[in-house]
DNA sequence: ATTTTATATCGCAATATTACGATTGCCTGG
DNA sequence: CCAGGCAATCGTAATATTGCGATATAAAAT
């Protein structure tokens, strides 16, 4: 055991599981706000702006790539990372109707 | 290594990740429709809805429960288990900021 | 008091994540 | 072509997650 059973989910389920996941990590979060903030992309700035290693930021970038949240392009020496509209469009759906799915509090328990 | 480096980051970035990665998996996902949905409490009815041993859900259901997103009260034999209005507005708040952060697509690489 | 029913918890195995040093690959400038 | 810096990848150690059977706990029904 130890891993996910995927195939008991819907698409939709199992989907939102995955940027949710990409994004569930204060390094990635922070990472994701820097490049909010700077709407320009960033890169190798961030092994100084964040306290960890370049290995490690590398490893995070890649995760936030390969969910699709962010892309990256050469950018002469370095590499410039973005925000993937595609998917952030489709992550504010999918998050905005299951948070909004939410009526109030009606005395529940 | 191998755990996580909060100190390096923000209480509200550490609180954030903490939210998401408690919604991070299918079955918490799915587990949060139902309850969404029958906005009053389920409980064991999750077992055999979900393909998952009980075992299993109960895990689950104490991960969201540590988050602060569920809450759980006794009611007679089983127990109930709801969403909890504070975290759910607190995520709604958190979450609504950040994918609000977002400018358009404005030719980044 | 004993059985039933509903959950939680323990213990385990398989796998995933986090972090980093070291290395490799790659473009650019000399 | 070769040296420079930037970023990806490899390998590894520490820890976390996922899932389940088995067992424990606790309230209700008999």
């Amino acid at each position: 055991m130890g891993l996910t059973k995927t195939e008991i989910f819907t698409d939709e389920q199992n989907q939102l599981a995955t940027l949710l996941k990409a994004m569930a990590h204060p390094a990635r979060i922070a990472i994701l706000q820097r490049i909010l903030i700077s709407n320009t992309c960033i890169c190798g700035d961030l092994v100084g702006e964040l306290g960890l290693a370049q290995a490690t930021i590398s490893q995070h970038l890649k995760e936030l790539k390969n969910a699709g949240i962010i892309q990256g392009t050469i950018e002469g020496v370095s590499i410039c990372y973005c925000i993937n509209p595609k998917t952030w469009k489709l992550l504010e759906k999918q998050l905005g109707g299951f948070l909004a799915e939410y009526k109030g509090e009606t005395s529940c328990c």
